[in-house]
Formats: C-alpha cells, sequence, structure tokens
DNA sequence: CGGACTTCATAAAGCCCCTTTCCTAACCCC
DNA sequence: GGGGTTAGGAAAGGGGCTTTATGAAGTCCG
C-alpha cells in the first residue's frame, strides 16, 4: 500500500502545469490556473519552479483590453534534448526532442533476425543515441535524459529486463549495460507504458479521465491511464491483452497459448487473415508485415474488396477484443496507437467501432470514445522521451538531505 | 481530472486507521502506526478524532515489560449501527451490523417474479430495513447510515438506478423514494462495487494492492481496487467483465449479445453446463439455481463424476475469463466471491487456478494470488453497510461552512 | 521503597502544500 | 495625467504530516 503524501500533489501539479504550457506554448497564468483549476499563486510558484529550470521562458505579454497585461511563457525549446529510444524485434528507433517535443533528430537502426543478444542490440541503441546527438548539434549537458522502451517484463527501478519474449531475455540487467556507453541518465519501460504516457501527456488522453491506449504493432497490448496515471499493475506487467484468450482454442500464439488477440490483429495475425481469405492474394508480402501492411492500406483506399474484407475481419476481431476493454475498465477514451493502427487508418477506426458496439454494453460503450492516436510520430519514442522528460521534473521536488552535500544524479550529465 | 487535495490523505488516513483497528481489536496507537506507516502523532490525532466519535473506545492497557504501557483501542461495537441492503433478482437481504462489522440481525424478503417494480421493490426494502432494526433492538438515533446495492447501472451522487437489467428500470430515483420510507442517511451503489469494497476493508483485498473482486452469482461481474481504491470507471459502470465475450457466436446472453462470461459461469450458465453435459442429471433443479448449485456441491464433495465434471467445465470457462483479468490488470490478488462461488468453494478454485494457468502469461500469474473470499456473510450487504461506515466517516472532515450553520446530513438521523 | 531506566502519549514546532486576500504594478481610456 | 481595470506577487491562513521535547506511567534493582 503505497501512501500518498502532500509532495505527491505538488509533482502531479506540477506535471499537469507543464503539459499545459507544452500543449499550448505560449500561454499565460491565468489561463493555466484556468485550464488546471489551480490557484493563481500556485500557478505562479510552479511557473517559477520551472523558469528557474530553464524549461519554459517568459515571451512577452498578451494585449491588452484595459488592464495589465498579462505575461506570457513559452516552452524553452532550447533548454534541453531529451531522447527516446524504441527497441523493437526489427529494429532500433531513436529519436532526439527538445522541450517542446519536437523530433530534432532520429535515427534508426535495422537488426537482423539472428541479432538478439544484449550486447548487439546495446550497440545498436548507444550508436543511434551518439548519432541523433551529434546530428542535433546539442551541448551534451543539455540533454536531460534517455527514455528506453524494451518489449516485454521491465522493472523499472532497477533498470531489469527481466523477460523479452522475442529475443528470450531473462533478467537482463539492460540500464546498467547501457550506462557503459550512454553518460545521461537512463528510464527504462516498455511500450505499452511508454505510448500510454505519450498520449496522457501530449495525446487523446490529455486532461481526460481513464484511458485505454491499445497499441497495434507486431506485438499487441494495452496502456492503461487510470486516475490520472499510468496504472502497472502489482508487477509491472498490466496491459498485457495482446495475450487475452480471444478465440478458445484458436491460433496458436508464439506465448505458447491458442487464440490470443495478438494472433487476429497483430500485423502478423492480419497476414494470416489475409491468407485465409485468399491465400495467394497480391497483398501479400510473405515475411514482410510493413509490405503487406501497407498494400493493405493502399487496397482499402482503393476499395478493393479483398483489402477492405480483410480490414472488416480485422476490426471484427479487434472490436471484440477492445469491447472487453470498454465493460471492464469503462474508459473515456480508448486509442488506437502504434503503426498498424497508423497505417490503416480511418477506414479500420470506423471498422471497429461499428465492432465495438456489437459486442459493448450499452452504458459503457456511450461513455467511450475510439480514436485514432493523434501523434503523428512514433509514440513510443516520444512516451520514452517523456519518462526522461518526468524524471527530469521528479528530482526537482527532491531536497539535499540535511547535513549533506546535494544529491547528484545517478549518471553524470556528462558525455 | 480530479484533483487531490491534502484533505483526501487524511480521509484515505483516516479509512485506513479505522480499517486496522476493526480488523485487529483490540490493537494500540504503536501497532496501528506500524501497520500503517503513519507516524505516532498522526495515528494519535486520528485515534483522538474516532475516539471523539464514539466509533471506539480505550479498553485498558497492554501489559509492559518495563516503560509506560501502551493504551489499548477497540471498535466500539455499540457506538452506531449500520445497515446494508442487497436487493437482487429474486430477494432482498438485509443485514444490521454493528461498528466491528459484526451481523445484529438479518431479514430476507422473497421477490416472485412479476414483482418488479419499483414501489414493490422498495415495500420490501422498507420492511426489511424496519424489520432488523427492530430485532436488534437499536435506538433509531444510533443507525449511521443505510447501504443500498442495486444492480446494474447507479449514479451514487444522484441516487439513480439508471438502469436495471433485471427489471428493465430506467433512471429509477431509487434514493429518492426510498428516503420517503427510511429516515436514515443512504448510500447507493451496485453489488460489484459492494462486494469490492468489502474485500477492500475486511476482506482478501485488505493491505494488499490491486486486486480484482470476480462475482459469481446469477449475474457475473468484476469489483476493481486499483490503486487503493475503487475503480469506477467514466460513468460508474467499470467491472462489466460478465458481459464480456468469451466464446465468439456462443451462447446467447440475456444482454442481447452472443457468448458472454456470464451465460458460462453464472448460475444459469452452469446449468446450462449441467444439462449439455448430462440433460437428465439428477443433479438439475429446473428453474431452481439455488437448489442445482447446492446439489452440484454436495456431488462434488461426493466426487459423483458428473459434478466433478461439470465444475471443472465451468472453471476451464471462468479460467480463461480470469486470465484476460490477470493479464490486462496484473492484480495481485483475484477474490472469487458471491453465493456460487461460496457454495463450490475449493473444489472450484482449484480447478480456476489450474485453467487460469492454462491461459495466462506467466510473469502477471506468478504475481497473482486466486483465492475464495474469506468474508462469511452476505458480502455484498457487508460491501453496502461499508459505503455507509465510509459516509460517516467521510462528514467528519467537513467543516462548517463560513458564516453559516454547520451543515446537516441529507436525511435527519431520527426515525 | 525510592531512584533510574524504559516506553508511551501528547504537546509544540517546523515544513510542505494549497488557497484567499491584499496591495502594487502595468496598461487602457478619456 | 488621473481613474478604471487587470495581472502578479507577497503575506497570511488553514490543513496535513513529521520530528522533537516533555510529561506520564510503568518496571527493575539497589
Amino acid at each position: 500500500m503505497k501512501r500518498g503524501t502532500s509532495r505527491d500533489i505538488r509533482t502531479a501539479n506540477r506535471y499537469e502545469v507543464l503539459r499545459q504550457i507544452i500543449a499550448a506554448s505560449p500561454t499565460s497564468r491565468q489561463e493555466l490556473a484556468a485550464a488546471t483549476g489551480l490557484s493563481l499563486a500556485t500557478v505562479a510558484t510552479l511557473v517559477g519552479e520551472l523558469l528557474d529550470l530553464r524549461m519554459i521562458t517568459e515571451v512577452g505579454f498578451e494585449d491588452s483590453a484595459g488592464g495589465r497585461p498579462r505575461g506570457l511563457v513559452a516552452v524553452n525549446a532550447s533548454g534541453g534534448a531529451l531522447i527516446g529510444v524504441d527497441i523493437a524485434e526489427t529494429y532500433v528507433h531513436v529519436e532526439l526532442f527538445d522541450l517542446a517535443l519536437n523530433v530534432l533528430a532520429r535515427a534508426e537502426e535495422h537488426m537482423r533476425p539472428g541479432e538478439s543478444r544484449p550486447e548487439q542490440v546495446i550497440g545498436h541503441v548507444s550508436a543511434a543515441v551518439g548519432s541523433v546527438v551529434a546530428q542535433a548539434g546539442v551541448e551534451a549537458a543539455r540533454v536531460l535524459g534517455v527514455g528506453v522502451s524494451v518489449p516485454g517484463q521491465v522493472d523499472r527501478s532497477t533498470g531489469i529486463a527481466e523477460y523479452a519474449p522475442n529475443w528470450d531475455w531473462h533478467d537482463v540487467p539492460l540500464l546498467d549495460l547501457l550506462s557503459e556507453h550512454i553518460a545521461y541518465p537512463l528510464y527504462l519501460d516498455n511500450p505499452l507504458r511508454a505510448s500510454a504516457v505519450a498520449e496522457l501527456w501530449f495525446g487523446a488522453a490529455r486532461g481526460h479521465g481513464d484511458t485505454v491506449v491499445v497499441n497495434l504493432g507486431t506485438g499487441v497490448g494495452a496502456g492503461l491511464v487510470l486516475g490520472g496515471g499510468l496504472h502497472r499493475g502489482v508487477s509491472n506487467s498490466a496491459g498485457e491483452w495482446g495475450h487475452t484468450t480471444l478465440v478458445l482454442d484458436g491460433r496458436l500464439c508464439r506465448c505458447g497459448n491458442h487464440g490470443c488477440v495478438e494472433t487476429y490483429v497483430g500485423a502478423l495475425g492480419i497476414m494470416q487473415n489475409l491468407r485465409e481469405l485468399s491465400p495467394r492474394s497480391a497483398l501479400l508480402h510473405p515475411g514482410d508485415q510493413t509490405a503487406t501492411i501497407d498494400a493493405l492500406a493502399a487496397g482499402v483506399a482503393a476499395r478493393e474488396p479483398e483489402a477492405v474484407k480483410v480490414v472488416r475481419d480485422t476490426a471484427r476481431y479487434l472490436g471484440a477484443g477492445i469491447a472487453v476493454l470498454v465493460n471492464v475498465l469503462n474508459p473515456e477514451v480508448v486509442v488506437l496507437s502504434s503503426w498498424v493502427a497508423a497505417r490503416l487508418g480511418e477506414p479500420l477506426l470506423e471498422e471497429v467501432r461499428e465492432a465495438v458496439a456489437r459486442h459493448a454494453l450499452k452504458r459503457p460503450l456511450a461513455a467511450s470514445r475510439i480514436v485514432l492516436s493523434p501523434i503523428p510520430t512514433d509514440p513510443v519514442c516520444l512516451g520514452a522521451a517523456t519518462f526522461a522528460l518526468e524524471g527530469a521534473l521528479q528530482s526537482v521536488g527532491q531536497r539535499s538531505t540535511k547535513r549533506t552535500s546535494p544529491a547528484r544524479s545517478r549518471t553524470a550529465p556528462s558525455a
């Protein structure tokens, strides 16, 4: 049972104010107070803190119609840089952001199927991180942190990748290994939670209540934003909706079970849906998920019956799976995220809405909006970078312990 | 976005301290501080409050082995009474509790199938409430509140039963109607949340993290205790797991969909499982759920193959359904509650554990314990009474608004 | 049997957080 | 350039929790 302290309120408010500033930059203290529901005084204090941190700057005044003009603050984009690392089965994707969360540089490393040893992955990551820092030309001291997303089960406090199903990793001390190559503060979590936190800060969950972020990629899962924060579960593995049984005794899943949601709506599952509909379809690119999904998206855009049918079949499965989440969690928003959702886009969304409506109860259904992720870039990178941002913000509140020198961050902020 | 205030911390702490006192009565301030993680001073303050409210009393001292002996406090059982009302499809069950949550009196009213109008139900409720108060012989002023659980969708703030599927109620202002007959403070919610809060205060969720309370009765659903509190969802309808699709195109459910969990593991679903296994089984009491489940329980105890098989089949469905909750929510505890679970007991539990293990992922599975509800009485009544207790405790913190007379409770505490 | 030691409980002071209130600053308009 | 208006900061106030100090109530032992 974790107990809340008044400090947590402060931290939450600090997050909220910064979120709001990033979302509506430039903005005034008045607007912030209205948007957050905090008093003017509190907003002013928090804005002062953020100004001290050089995360935001004063950028002039609003035009006044009688009365003192409102001072405007905006994100100090050049006040620091954040790096998000999205480690996936076949690639490592790294993006460097300014504090307004604009992408300043990106790097992508492809991993061949054989490359599964931690050292190999770490090699790719550190190369890509080095690359984005060089590209963006930011001083090393400006990098506030690096968020790393790795599939599977992670322990964020120890930085250990406890289990990564795709590479059969067990208890790899990923953060320690990475810290030998990367001298910035590091934060570890998994892609489900990364994309959820991205939606929470910058996407469809912003300012809303409970939200479910459905990730549709090669792997499938759900990030849960409940009660204004990430729901992690007792062992930080909540959201494994992709390995939930959708069809009793259905398709064999790589997790060992049968009929998992992932085997019907993951990229490979969709390929299978296509294959079952028309084994020698021209849309099918065996062994290439991306190409197949792209072909499908193009086909749907051209109203090819085959493509439309596959998307509809997929949405039917997806709708049944999402209806479970809607009924059980009663969220305000359901976000479809990750690359498969992005490419299939609106047509998928429409079909999913219909399918969910067929399976969910009226009341929870009526309370939920199902939307595509409004985040234009890789949500996992963005979310990972957000973990770094949260980390940088967290340490603000910490006071130095009595009679001791001020606390130093875990890794010195110098390349 | 609800924002937390320091007042909420106080309320949570007050709950926590009282919970602890009820659980380990008598106990000392020292033990309370250790158990809650609060400082001695805070515990002393809260204990003082509860003493002032006459909810607890000082009951002597602990033996000392050198040093001042610890003062002991215990629940003041006679300090007040709480009433829990469990309105179900076929009965109204009412229990009156003392503050230690012992049952002092109970009353049960049966409802014939035709009786579905709100006035009829209210008649039963007020009769039963009157009965328990008379039986227990408590002064009316001592009744701190009445918690009412009604199936379906409720709005607890307005006290409206928005939708009750079994009677086809729509927007019945139940609390207003009840307050014409019952002069105690009233609190409305649904059985899922009632049994969840019962587990949170007095059962398997006590002191643990995220917990899922699986209700197996005629209706089926899950109460969610996440982050130390009830998860309600955006429209207070979270937990509708019973109407989640378990078998695509499966049995027709009364909710209109096919293949809902409830149609396989609810009392009627279990009867159907039995019927499909052996249409003219001696265990089957057509039209009588209770008798059938009882017969099944007896059969399992006697190791009758037919009964064992039905329980196994049921557990297989149940396991698949619970595995979804385990994977998605990653709870620390899963509680099997309500009358079907209570009657089928250990044999069901064993089978369920095995079945869940077959469907859930290893990590979340390893983190969860699946248990039967340790609550010996009707958990819904207990939970409903707990809502009343929470309500009585809530008003402690409220200060009278400025320049006005002290706030009065909604219904005067006099019969 | 009374002082010394131990342990509990309450009171006081300090810190953190948020809000309300008051006052000055800054700008518009006439 | 004064009056009206609005912004923003400083101070005061209220609630909460913790640490520290002090008094209270025992045991133990000389």
